[in-house]
DNA sequence: TTGAAAGCGATACCAT
DNA sequence: ATGGTATCGCTTTCAA
């Protein structure tokens, strides 16, 4: 029957034997074609060629990292697909692994709870290595490195367990944002925070804190949020009740625009007359019309950059030691805070 | 030396033969053991369990697909990540997938010239489905039939050759929007549509003309974007610099917001009382406290979770017959249109 | 229930 | 330059 052909024909479209009958050559030789620095004569290769075109062959990539150990993929563990931040670093991401020749396994948590569910899949799949941006334990951390398989932490870092590490410090960012401020005469601050876990977060709010603590202001009121637009309308609205101020610091840009819009909708504040907003992580919304934030940017690129070339180094190298990379900021001035 | 027996131990982190031999039975039985449904002793599975947890033993997915010819891999092709909408989309899927024991292969295209050099990837890397955002030619969407790759096209149709797909109909929102803004006494309608080869982009562009025309509106002006923020923002300016207006139709939220902005800043317009603006799409930003945008939902989780029934049903049955499965938005009443 | 053995589709070494 | 052959790590009959 046709039916019976067409999946006969589907299921097995083309192995490298199918490519060597048909061109009347060894099966051999058909891999040896499709291997950079082959040696192969110009005729039988064209002939091959040929043989694979008519096919439609492509080597199968599954047999190919079964015998090379090398699959070509590499898993990008990222913990919350849905802040606005990560969308940008998934796209530098693939699109750079891509130029490389290597794929990308994705996992996106709903939760970081799901992480050892994830890794089990990563050691399952024979990544080549993986970039994660997500809360790894030592126990995790220790995994990568008893498998030999090479990893690069994205804006997270690991003191019990060295690992390479690329990420933004907030510090120096914050050093800029808060001196400016105090210059500019705002001597109320507030902080919204991240998760008391999250590890970036904190970085972030200690940075500010110590700054505005070096600059003679203590006891900032902080409220926490998990990062998202809701959660800075909700701390500003906390914070702002619990008291005049004259400056908010976000720890990053999506809790600040909540923030900012708290402020302008609901007190009635102008900014940055009345009150001072900045953020952190320069995404696209925080410099639309509406909102024009004062912020810093992560210079994504060179870091996802930087995370791709510590990567290949350490597949190449499993042995290469731990290095963290850090990056610091652009200030972008924005229309929110007033800056001396 | 211990670098050598480190990289020696590291390279073969276990296979079933090294779980076997520490269990002593034979590989075979080993296999069985992680397969469901297996056949093996009660006493001989708690040995083997045993001894692939002292290695840390998990089954190699790359030598099981090869064997089965099941990658338990999906490709998810996404032609631009940046695009607001699609994280949540990508997000979604990628969740849903994993709670289906299946991964994804990501393949996120900067330009739609990409694609072809994509598929030849996706075939290498024997994925049991893909699900495509992205622009097929007919020839593309041949070779899926072809090579027998299930595939679910996204936002996307497909006319010339029939392909499933899930996609939201402008045309019900559409309605429910116009046909508001009319009853609310809109008069002057403006559209701003996608770029021109966008399939998406044109059927609601065509869906609001269409109704307009219905209602008695002719010769709508129309600017193009290409659905970012900026191309909305330079459109509405053409569009008021052009001539008065009370309602602009954007193709999609981000340059509705775009619109809105440099109607409200740069024009001093009112919203809505001297310009209604509508977009599409449901994203995040959109209801932001300082928008508020009007516009219709897609309704994402069920879109999703229909891509994926989809899918799999033709992974299992790869001659099931192309589908197509329209959704239609939610309206978001929001603030920005005046609505009757 | 268990083990032996034949593949899956490639690579790579070894002769020729 | 080419072909033969032994893997890679697993699944899957087929006997025992």
């Amino acid at each position: 029957m046709a039916g019976d052909e067409n999946s006969a024909l589907r299921s097995r479209r083309g192995t490298s034997y199918d490519v060597a009958r048909r061109a009347g050559v060894s099966q051999s030789a058909v891999s040896r074609c499709f291997r950079p620095g082959a040696s192969v004569a110009p005729a039988t290769r064209a002939r091959i060629i040929a043989a694979a075109n008519e096919l439609g062959y492509r080597p199968n990539a599954i047999a190919q990292g079964l015998i090379t150990r090398r699959s070509n993929m590499v898993a990008v563990i990222i913990s919350n697909l849905t802040n606005l931040y990560y969308p940008e670093v998934l796209a530098e991401l693939t699109q750079r692994l891509s130029e490389r020749g290597v794929r990308v396994l994705l996992f996106a948590l709903k939760a970081e709870s799901e992480i050892d569910d994830v890794l089990d899949q990563v050691w399952r799949y024979q990544v080549d290595g993986a970039i994660v941006a997500a809360r790894l334990s030592p126990e995790q951390l220790a995994a990568f490195h008893d498998r030999g398989t090479a990893l690069v932490l994205y804006n997270r870092e690991s003191h019990e367990v060295p690992a390479a590490s690329v990420s933004c410090e907030f510090a120096a960012g914050e050093t800029m944002l808060v001196d400016g401020m105090v210059a500019a005469g705002c001597c109320r601050f507030a902080v919204i925070g991240g998760p008391a876990d999250s590890a970036v977060g904190e970085a972030r709010v200690n940075g500010a804190i110590e700054r505005l603590g070096r600059a003679g202001f203590d006891d900032i009121p902080m409220e926490r949020g998990d990062f998202s637009y809701d959660s800075g309308y909700r701390a500003a609205h906390r914070l702002l009740n619990a008291g005049p101020l004259d400056a908010i610091i976000a720890a990053n840009d999506v809790m600040a625009l909540g923030a900012m819009d708290a402020a302008r909708h609901d007190f009635g504040l102008d900014i940055p007359e009345q009150l001072s907003v900045v953020g952190f992580d320069g995404v696209a919304p925080a410099q639309w019309r509406s909102y024009r934030l004062t912020t810093v940017r992560q210079p994504v690129q060179r870091m996802t950059a930087a995370a791709i070339t510590m990567l290949f180094e350490r597949i190449d190298d499993p042995d290469l030691g731990p290095e963290r990379r850090l990056f610091s900021g652009d200030l972008i001035p924005g229309a929110t805070a007033r800056l001396a």
